[in-house]
DNA sequence: AGGGTGATCTGCT
DNA sequence: GCAGATCACCCTC
């Protein structure tokens, strides 16, 4: 007999999401390089429908991934079945497969000689939250909902089945203007590790949003400390 | 702090 | 064709 108290509202409208005044994205915005990519979609929203129904994220936490420079892209060695899709046109998603049971999602960007891809991190459902309540029963919090990539994806509902679909105007997704951040509370961090771009910011969040974890934000990589004591 | 999970890739034969 | 290493994480303890 669990106490039910997130049910308790029932006139609070929050799972309607009104398509009224939400222009799309350019396609043009994704033909750029991931780094510079990834910054501009914090604070933008992304619609995700499925059967079930919509799912809206705002997102609050990126991480870009250059292709050819990045050891730690699936597009560093270069293309295989599972990566082909970030070796396509920009704009769409890329969905894959970790760790035995976690899916990520990726937005392709950049030309196509360069392929490169963002890591959606972190956001807050603005809208379908019921929806993505059902679909992550552990979360406790509704910021827990998509707090973490795999979070994310569960809560969207995404799994291979939306790898490569269109980020502009599919009929899947579809990635709305929404509201930029203020200028002050926007963050980026490098990756240790990576020799070949160390002046580059790969990592971006908006500070304060309960959805980023912020001792992540603060810890660049659990595997670059070395065992202490 | 550690366990679990399965697809993918690499290197070898 | 196959064995072993790898993996960008979530959850429970």
């Amino acid at each position: 007999m669990p106490t039910d108290r997130r049910d308790e509202r029932p006139t609070e409208r929050q799972d309607e999401c009104p398509d009224e005044g939400l222009a799309a994205l350019p396609r043009a915005f994704f033909d750029r390089p991931s780094t510079e990519v990834a910054p501009d979609l914090l604070g933008r929203v992304l619609r995700c429908t499925l059967p079930d129904g919509n799912v809206d994220l705002r997102l609050t936490e990126v991480e870009a991934y250059q292709g050819p420079d990045d050891p730690a892209s699936h597009a560093f060695r270069g293309r295989t079945a599972r990566n082909a899709v970030m070796f396509g046109p920009p704009g769409h998603a890329y969905v894959y497969f970790t760790y035995g049971m976690h899916y990520c999602l990726n937005l392709v960007c950049g030309p196509a000689l360069h392929p490169g891809g963002v890591l959606l991190r972190a956001g807050e459902v603005t809208g379908g939250v019921a929806l993505a309540r059902a679909r992550r029963a552990t979360s406790r919090r509704d910021h827990d909902l998509a707090q973490g990539p795999a979070r994310l994806a569960q809560a969207l509902g995404v799994d291979r089945a939306q790898d490569g679909e269109d980020v502009i105007e599919g009929p899947v997704f579809r990635l709305l203007p929404g509201t930029p951040p203020p200028a002050a509370l926007l963050r980026s961090g490098p990756r240790t590790g990576v020799s070949t771009a160390a002046d580059t910011p790969w990592r971006f969040w908006i500070e304060g949003e309960p959805s980023v974890s912020p001792y992540r934000a603060h810890t660049p990589r659990r595997r670059s400390l070395g065992k202490t004591a």
